[in-house]
DNA sequence: TTGAAAGCGGTACCAA
DNA sequence: TTGGTACCGCTTTCAA
């Protein structure tokens, strides 16, 4: 044991120039062994092994990095952990990082852009290597800033017109083309929309919309299309309280196509409350195609997001981002979303003839 | 402009040697006016501030931690991150250290022990400064070791019998005995647990569950408790067979306390796919109270586990040990269940009178 | 195959 | 009020 060991206390981590002195060895040494290094000779290597064992040494990685100017840390930056999207897309990311030893560090922006902007700020000055962002900004200036100073980073979900940036996501209008025309399929014909916040997954789906009605030559009424402010919280609450309002009008829609499944869920018990059935008075499909969707009131058609997909395509961009030696052209992978129907969408005619 | 600024390239990040060169003045002095130290003048601060503005300075915080001792980074390792407990106590967890500049970095263990092990043996190499586990160790070894290199941690939501550590979470026993009595009072007579696998929640509820039936004289059939080996994720398949196997009992119960909310729609849909009513034929109660609870084919009774809270406290309890001076004796912090009650357990019985 | 010296970007201590 | 020097734990370069 070095003399240094005795002092240090028990209590504190090993460090190389512990094993160093206790081997009579330079820390370079050490240091090579630690990576494996190939001029080190087999016995040398082994002694060194065997102390590191024995101290329980583990590289600071703090240290390290500070000379490798490499955190191996991502960054990861949602609106809100709770909701089950962003889970399963923080699941599929940090197992996909974590197979090359990235640890992921994460902000939760509550859905407040200047909250964003600072958890940006922290996560830069830990000098993470790569940022994930699923962006409640509504400007892009942030993503310009982070541009200028090279930081590589992955918009993820959200993105923004005009921007060149490395994104994964689903085709916004796909998923409300796709649930819109199922929605004719099954026999409606007064369609409404109850949409989300003024960020690009909501104006895709809006505008899938309205290009499937109009393929199909149904008119929209504008009064049919609730567009709400909530974020992707109270998403329940807001989607009772559109739906509330579309069965005031005359005629009342026979099909809604909701922005999320939280929404769906709101305009479900509005229907129902209201003394009507679905989906015989009213259809409702809903995007996300949450775990549970089968074991609603009515079982929730929903257009699968590709969320555990999104975290690891996402992984696989940022490693190749951080791997990949010259920098490339910003990429975007678009996911094709997938339509779950249930029964809140099976009517009458289209369920199997007896 | 410093010369070392000029050839270091715009996107390099500016360290406190550049605004030192720039302004002729020592590291030291920058470093201080970072920190607010008081012996600056107010001219110095005031060129110095102006500086980092333009330069867009942020401190490197892997160096600050290198020589301070303290990364401020806390890591959290959980079971499943798509389970909604977990990721409401990470988002309550992430707003309360925030607000001390601290960031959290997250681990999913997938509920593999191994795995679990290995995830903090990474996070010990950042050096984070506390540890937060919801754990699915069987053994107390790997805590005892953290104990021994006087590592601060907080478990969460599952503990251990026989260790000394700081814990926050509810009284499991509570919660099985609040859902058991209230079945009890909601006129069932022969009630059924389905429980969870072999952690100190899935034992606390079902201790809980006895206990309220021994308090009221009511008998226990054996068959009567299925405990699943199950993590926290599949719980509606679980949930779903094992009710299947409960109804082919004779007699079958009245009333079933899950583990989980998941568990208890898939028992739910199970009850429902034999024709059978809830709560009518068979009253059911979870635990966790997912935020849907209420948009389910019946809307379920659940005990409240206070996931937000339990963040909270233990963002709280966190700080303390870091802050705090002396290091105190382990605490445990037990929040009080609350249960929540729906229609899957309001029997006619209890229904107002016309 | 091994190691001495320099340095990553900061902070602490003490002298000027 | 300001700054020189040492050092945090590790990697890099280059000489022995």
């Amino acid at each position: 044991m070095g003399i240094e060991w005795e002092t240090r206390g028990y209590d504190m981590p090993a460090r190389l120039k512990d094993i160093a002195q206790d081997l009579n060895l330079s820390v370079v040494t050490i240091s090579k062994v630690l990576r494996d290094h190939p001029d080190i000779s087999q016995q040398t290597r082994e002694r060194v092994l065997k102390r590191m064992k024995e101290l329980n040494y583990r590289p600071n990685l703090a240290a390290r990095a500070l000379v490798t100017g490499r955190s191996y840390i991502a960054g990861l930056v949602v609106p809100d952990l709770v909701h089950p999207f962003f889970g399963q897309v923080a699941k599929g990311l940090s197992n996909g990082l974590r197979k090359k030893g990235y640890s992921l560090v994460l902000s939760s922006s509550e859905d407040d852009p200047e909250l964003e902007r600072q958890e940006i700020e922290q996560l830069l000055a830990r000098r993470v290597d790569v940022l994930i962002v699923a962006s409640t900004q509504s400007s892009v200036e942030t993503f310009h800033r982070l541009q200028e100073q090279k930081i590589p980073y992955v918009l993820i979900d959200r993105k923004f017109d005009g921007l060149a940036a490395n994104f994964v996501g689903v085709d916004d209008a796909a998923v409300g083309e796709l649930a819109t025309a199922h929605l004719i399929d099954a026999g409606c014909r007064r369609i409404a929309h109850i949409g989300g916040p003024n960020v690009s997954t909501a104006l895709g789906r809006v505008a899938g919309f309205r290009r499937a009605l109009h393929a199909r030559g149904i008119a929209v009424p504008p009064e049919y299309i609730e567009m709400r402010e909530h974020g992707d919280d109270a998403g329940d609450a807001s989607g009772y309280t559109a739906m509330q309002r579309l069965l005031t009008l005359n005629p009342p829609p026979d099909g809604v196509f909701c922005y999320n499944d939280p929404t769906a869920m709101g305009a479900m018990k509005a229907v129902l409350e209201a003394g009507l059935r679905v989906p015989e008075d009213v259809a409702i499909a809903g995007c996300g195609n949450v775990a549970y969707a089968d074991f609603l009131r009515v079982p929730l058609t929903s257009v699968d997001q590709q969320s555990g997909a999104i975290g690891e395509r996402t992984a696989r961009m940022a490693l190749a981002l951080l791997e990949g030696g010259a920098p490339s052209r910003p990429k975007t992978v678009l996911l094709e979303p997938k339509l779950v129907v249930r029964a809140s969408t099976l009517r009458p005619r289209l369920k199997p003839r007896k």
